[in-house]
RNA sequence: GCUCACAUAGCUCAGGCGGUAGAGCACUUCCUUGGUAAGGAAGAGGUCAUCGGUUCAAAUCCGAUUGUGAGCACCA
């Protein structure tokens, strides 16, 4: 039966998936051997193995692992058959009663009233039975006794509601023998070193001080030049695309983000407001409240009403690096991925309802620009839509039917026209709109949405922003708001993983390290550094006591692009020898040709040093 | 916010079944002037997250708090 559940794959049932889903039933048998009246929910295969969720008498640990594995193990050995049966709607229902699974029953219940089911399947083997649609291995024989490992243990909501009870989810990984389980392990393990917490801490690219406060990252020197050389770049694609930079402050009353919409819904979502006394002209004291902005659209719509708008000033597109609040659950929050202060790519365009198709190819084409240069391709663009079944749909999504259908209408051709692979989301759009988000994944396999490309139809007639139209009448402008960059803080987080933290010579904090053989040299190396950083190259000598190996191992650590190295030989010719980060051969040049192919290297940004 | 785990030097970690701590790296100083991923020596650095409880005694045991991680929920 379909668990419609997050994480379930709905691949091909091909032996894999029987010998995952076998091994969620065998994990389940033991499981109910170490915890007697422990209830069942869900134990689907996944992308990577399975897992099942657990409603337990007493906790299971880490610690567990071992001895669960080992009862696994020894019902392998078994060689239990699996045996599906066929059981009518009544007698189902009693069987579950039976067994005491009250998630089972909730969920057959579900399945015969919704789905209209007049018979439910169950699947034995062994002394354990659970209700399930397999399929499933013959026998536990088929299932390889060294191609499984529990992974982890964690809480997950019965049916992913956080009004139900929190369950116990114990994760594993599972493949068709030992080679490919080892095999993925060591390359799980080899991605946890990308991971942008841990580099982020060895590059000095930023930190995260608990006096400040959860979620608030501090860029250091090396972040901040990331950051820099983004922002420099988005300012020339965006400059290239006729967009206008504007600048707001992090503030606002809070009564403009009752008129947009967002409050009352997204109070939750937004640090409380500051309320100060405000003295009128008459003498009264009025009270006002201010709110950290969530978001930069307000700001910038003010801009766009800040004078009277005639059609030929469209499309008006409004840039800003925009610094937004957001008060993320304490659990959401980690790293630079999920924070309560960042810095956003931000841009709203405003344009008439003809003009929305070319201006969201512009963006597509903006993307994609940018995206080249970086040399990104793990992502995947989603389509997110309302859900008009949604039940808290009234409090979720502005309530106009007709506006969803054909602003999704108008995204999904563009898509289609563009020939663009994507995916389509119920229930993920913003309240005010449908978007296409770019989705990237984590070094562990987490999605994110990094970047998106939203239409706003309700909010400029909120704000009763408009233009005068040929006609001579007013009219409401849509909006579109962009975010190719996305945040500082999530993008460098995605960039430190997709490169290793080995960032391309043009984004690297410190481009040209200077190495000297002797400290005889320092003076030669020291005049190449004062003329690289002339040039605006941000370059740096080495240390100047260490032997030289240090000196290559410490440039190396940091991931510098590129060392030169310098000794008696390169002082007598005027030369520097190369060394690229993770290439061995160098390559000794005269300083003038290196300065040059160095420089060609920064302004093309590209990826790999341009000998 | 929820479940579970974790919290020892700037970093990575060891140790501690109750008697106030240890390594490597980094740092400082000295020696070494070395041609491709760690030259040598010395030194400094921690009331073992915070608060409370038990105890003659707590860094170790218990509780709470805070923070971190994984997952779930959330994610304009």
């Amino acid at each position: 039966m379909p668990f419609e559940h997050s994480g379930e794959i709905d691949a091909a049932r091909d032996e894999l998936y029987r010998i995952r889903h076998s091994l969620a039933h065998v994990l389940a048998q033991a499981v109910l051997e170490m915890r007697e009246g422990a209830t069942l929910g869900f134990g689907p295969p996944i992308q990577d193995g399975f897992y099942y969720d657990f409603v337990l008498p007493e906790p299971i640990t880490e610690a567990d692992f071992p001895e669960l594995e080992r009862r696994m193990r020894r019902i392998l050995k078994k060689g239990q058959r699996f045996y599906q049966e066929e059981l009518p709607k009544a007698e189902a229902l009693a069987r579950i009663d039976e067994m005491g699974e009250p998630y089972k029953r909730e969920y057959a219940q579900e399945l015969c009233e919704k789905n209209g089911l007049e018979s439910l399947s169950f699947y034995r083997n062994g002394p354990f039975l659970d209700m399930c649609e397999g399929p499933h291995v013959d026998t536990s024989k088929d299932i390889p006794r060294d191609a499984f490992k529990i992974r982890s243990v964690a809480g997950a909501y019965w049916r992913g509601d956080s009004r139900n009870t929190m369950m116990t989810r114990i994760y594993a990984w599972a493949f068709e023998d030992k080679t490919a389980l080892d095999a993925y392990v060591e390359a799980y393990e080899l991605a946890l070193e990308r991971d942008h917490k841990k580099l982020g801490k060895e590059l000095d690219i930023f930190t995260i001080d608990n006096e400040i406060g959860r979620g608030l990252p501090l860029w250091l020197p090396n972040g901040t030049v990331i950051r820099d050389e983004l922002e420099k770049l988005a300012r020339e694609l965006e400059f290239a695309d006729g967009y206008q930079r504007v600048a707001t402050p992090h503030i606002a009353k809070q009564d403009l983000f009752y008129r947009t919409g967002h409050l009352p819904y997204y109070a939750d979502d937004m640090y409380p407001p500051i309320e100060v006394l405000e003295q009128t002209e008459h003498g009264d004291v009025v009270k006002e409240a201010y709110v950290l902005k969530p978001m930069n659209c307000p700001h910038h719509h003010k801009i766009f009403a800040s004078s009277l708008r005639s059609y030929r000033e469209l499309p008006l597109r409004l840039a800003e690096y925009g610094h937004v609040y957001r008060f993320e659950d304490s659990g959401a929050v980690g790293g630079l991925l999920r924070v309560r202060g960042m810095c956003m790519n931000d841009a709203h365009i405003y344009c008439t309802e003809e003009q929305i198709a070319d201006e969201f190819r512009n963006v597509i084409s903006l993307y994609d620009r940018a995206y080249s240069i970086l040399g990104l391709k793990e992502y995947f663009l989603r389509l997110s839509c309302w859900d008009p079944e949604d039940p808290q749909g009234k409090n979720k999504y502005v309530d106009e039917p007709e506006a969803w259908e054909s602003s999704q209408v108008i995204l999904r051709n563009i898509l289609n026209e563009l020939n663009l692979d994507y995916v389509e989301a119920k229930g993920e759009a913003a309240f005010y709109g449908p978007k296409i988000d770019v989705q990237f994944p984590t070094v562990t396999g987490r999605e994110e949405s990094v970047s998106t490309v939203q239409l706003d139809f309700a909010i400029p007639k909120r704000l009763d922003l408009k233009y005068i139209g040929p006609d001579g009448d007013e009219h409401v402008p849509y909006c579109i708001h962009r975010a190719p960059f996305s945040t500082h803080e999530r993008f460098v987080a995605y960039l430190i993983e997709h490169f290793g933290g080995a960032f391309p010579t043009w984004l690297a904090p410190v481009q040209v390290q200077v190495l000297t053989v002797s400290e005889q040299f320092d003076a030669y190396a020291q005049g190449i550094v004062n003329e690289l950083r002339a040039d605006f190259v941000r370059a740096e000598l080495g240390s100047t006591s260490d032997t030289v190996s240090k000196k290559i191992r410490e440039g190396t650590t940091r991931k510098i692009p590129n060392l030169l190295i310098v000794g008696e030989r390169e002082v007598e010719a005027k030369e520097v020898t190369l060394r690229r980060y993770g290439i061995r051969e160098q390559t000794t040049m005269p300083f003038a040709a290196f300065k040059e192919k160095l420089r060609a290297t920064i302004n093309t940004r590209a990826l790999e040093f341009v000998l």
